[in-house]
DNA sequence: ATTCTTACA
DNA sequence: TGTAAGTA
């Protein structure tokens, strides 16, 4: 499928789905008009980039998860590259540190929803006072 | 009508 | 990311 369909199949803008290309997360083919031409298994991989990149994650820490995450549990071990796995016990660190940053704000923003709730409870019509 | 690249906001 | 230009 060309990029058009994938994207209202994904929801990611075409514009994103070149980006991600330049950054190396999916490699489309090309077909002879020059047009590139995605397979259907990309839909999915698509879904698990979106959701990575939306988490803050560096695109090129995402280059080096993708292929555990094309596969159900079999993570091939052959890739023995030296100092990837300090490099991803590095980001799983700041993935925690972010989750701990994310769940203070959350926890903030639902009291604030609290204390909004309760003054319009008090006050209906005083949103224009 | 769609997509492509390049480039600017 | 969105959009414009000039193509294929």
């Amino acid at each position: 499928m060309r990029i058009g369909e994938l994207s209202k199949k994904t929801g990611v803008a075409s514009r994103m789905l070149r980006y991600y290309e330049e950054q190396g997360l999916i490699s489309p083919t090309r077909l002879d008009n020059g047009y590139r031409d995605y397979q259907d298994y990309l839909i999915d991989r698509v879904g698990k980039i979106r959701g990575l990149v939306d988490s803050g994650i560096p695109s090129r820490i995402i280059v080096d998860i993708l292929p555990c995450l094309d596969q159900e549990q079999d993570i091939v071990v052959r890739n023995v590259e030296p100092g990837l796995r300090d490099l991803l016990a590095q980001e799983r660190d700041r993935m925690s540190q972010k989750i701990d940053f994310l769940t203070q704000n959350r926890d903030a923003i639902t009291k604030y929803i609290a204390a909004l709730d309760e003054a319009a409870t008090e006050a209906p019509l005083a949103s224009a006072s």
